[in-house]
Parts: C-alpha cells; sequence; structure tokens
DNA sequence: TTCGTTGCAAAGGATTTGCAGCGTA
DNA sequence: TACGCTGCAAATCCTTTGCAACGAA
C-alpha cells in the first residue's frame, strides 16, 4: 500500500500536495493503527521539527473528508486516527496499549469464535447508530 | 424505576444525599437516552438555576465510577451519559437525532435479525478491545 | 462536628480559526 | 499568477482542579 494512491487522490479534488501532507498520509499506513494527533505529530517533528499542531489538524480534518482516515475515540487523551486500507466494514481488534488494530473481515454476528485466543478482551462496544421511528424526518437527506 | 434506589447506593459508599445530586439521578432516569452534560445541565438550571458545571462533572464523574451511569462518545459535542438500568452488556441502538437508546439484550453475535426494522441503521461499531499479545503485560494488574 | 459538596475562578487539554505570508501547480 | 497551505497567536469547547464556604449526617 502506498501513499501516492491518496495523494493523487486529493489532488484531483482540488488539494495540493505538499511534503507535510504526504509525511503525514506515509506516517499514517506506517502504523496500520489508532494514534493520536499528538503521537503523529511527534513522528513527524524527526522530519519536520516546526511543523504545527494546526496544520496536522487540518490535514487530519481534510483526510477525513476525504473518507481516506478515520477515527475513533477510544480512551483518554482525544480523537485516534487510522488509514483506511479498505472500503471494509469497520471491525476491529483494537490494543488498549499501543492502538494497533486488526481487521475483522466478518460481521458482527457470529464473530467471538474468531477472536484469536491470544487476544485479550477486556469490553467491547456494539453500537447501531442510526434513526428511531420518531426521527427518520430529522434524518439528513 | 426509581431514583431512591441509586442514591441509597450512593449513600452506603459514604456520599451524601444532596438535592442536586438527586435532581441529577431523577433527570437521567426520565431521559433513559443518551444526554450531553450541557444538555442534562439545562434541564438542572430548571430547579437550581444557579447550579455550576463544575457540579455536573463532579456528580457524573461520581456516578461513573459508581457504575451508576455509562458514558459514550458518539457525534460531536463531548461525551454523553446514560442511566444503567441493569447490568447487562451495552448493546444498544442509539438515535442520531435525539439520543434514546434502546437496549438490546442479545450479544453482538447473531443480531441483526433482531433489529426493529423501523430502526434506520446508518452505521454500527463494533469493536473488542483489549491487549495484543505483545502488550499483555502493559495491561493494568 | 465532621467530612463530603458546592460555586467560583482559573487551569487544562484537545481542537479550531483569522490572518498574513509561503509554496505548489 | 492563483489559490491552497502553513505558522503564529488567539480563541473555543469540554472538562478538571484548588480553595474556601456550605450543608448533610
Amino acid at each position: 500500500m502506498d501513499a501516492d494512491k491518496f495523494l493523487r487522490q486529493l489532488k484531483e479534488q482540488g488539494f495540493k500536495l505538499t511534503g507535510k501532507r504526504r509525511a503525514i498520509v506515509e506516517i499514517l499506513l506506517e502504523q496500520n493503527r489508532y494514534i493520536s494527533a499528538k503521537e503523529l505529530m511527534e513522528k513527524l517533528k524527526a522530519v519536520y521539527p516546526h511543523i504545527s499542531v494546526d496544520t496536522v489538524y487540518r490535514n487530519l480534518n481534510l483526510l477525513k473528508e476525504e473518507k481516506i482516515i478515520e477515527e475513533s475515540e477510544f480512551g483518554e487523551g482525544g480523537s485516534r486516527f487510522r488509514i483506511r486500507c479498505s472500503t471494509d466494514h469497520h471491525h476491529h481488534l483494537v490494543c488498549l496499549a499501543c492502538g494497533r488494530t486488526q481487521t475483522l473481515h466478518e460481521c458482527p454476528m457470529d464473530l467471538m469464535r474468531y477472536v484469536p485466543e491470544d487476544f485479550q478482551v477486556v469490553r467491547h462496544r456494539f453500537e447501531l447508530l442510526g434513526y428511531c421511528p420518531d426521527c427518520k424526518t430529522a434524518a439528513p437527506h
């Protein structure tokens, strides 16, 4: 998986290809896990010692809007971000310590049996988000 | 379901029964859905016009620690809170518009078929949180 | 009286924004 | 050149904390 695919996609939308943008995408790609904006920035500083927080957030938001990354909030210290390598559903084993994720290609149903034995499940979360009958009209478009 | 059960539980732990505390629990009980700290505070102001944010948050944290309420972050604008009426697993249909929740007593597996037809599922989230083999030693106690 | 609770004010952390200058295409 | 991108500084939003006064048991 390489960064150009995503950068090309951005370019097609009229966004520019800057070194910092590329670095952000590349770091996220190397990780394949959820990392916080803070952690991402620390890694970026190896290449761009003076990069600013706002640039990081602005790019994260852009990448999120373009559906290149996804955001998740587990644990403390703000959101974490992760590259979207596929259009699969978002079912993951998420390590609370390192944030590493492992994609589960199966749907939630009938899934427990596929969880590797050596992954220690502490808690799980299953939420169906949508609109109840009363609010269907409130649904956007 | 009535507030005294929860207030008694707090009292047994050495916490005091104040009017504001009671009001917070009662409002959460009336809701049976996730509401934000902000929304909760607005409702509290009907009874205690001068209640402060800190009191709300301090009580929410206490109730959370005592496992009387649970916290979830979906959408924007900070966490939302909801009374825990049972010790069931936490599987819900969450309405993105009103925050109303409906408990699913079944486990995530083999569940889709039980979702009411009139609930419009926009997205779902299934996360198993825990520790991967490499991080097991990092797990708290 | 004791010890938990509260309001106030201030601090904290994460994230966003206005603006002017910079860099890509 | 044009317009998107960036850093800076400041602001915003949500949440927490220290402190002294207050209130429940």
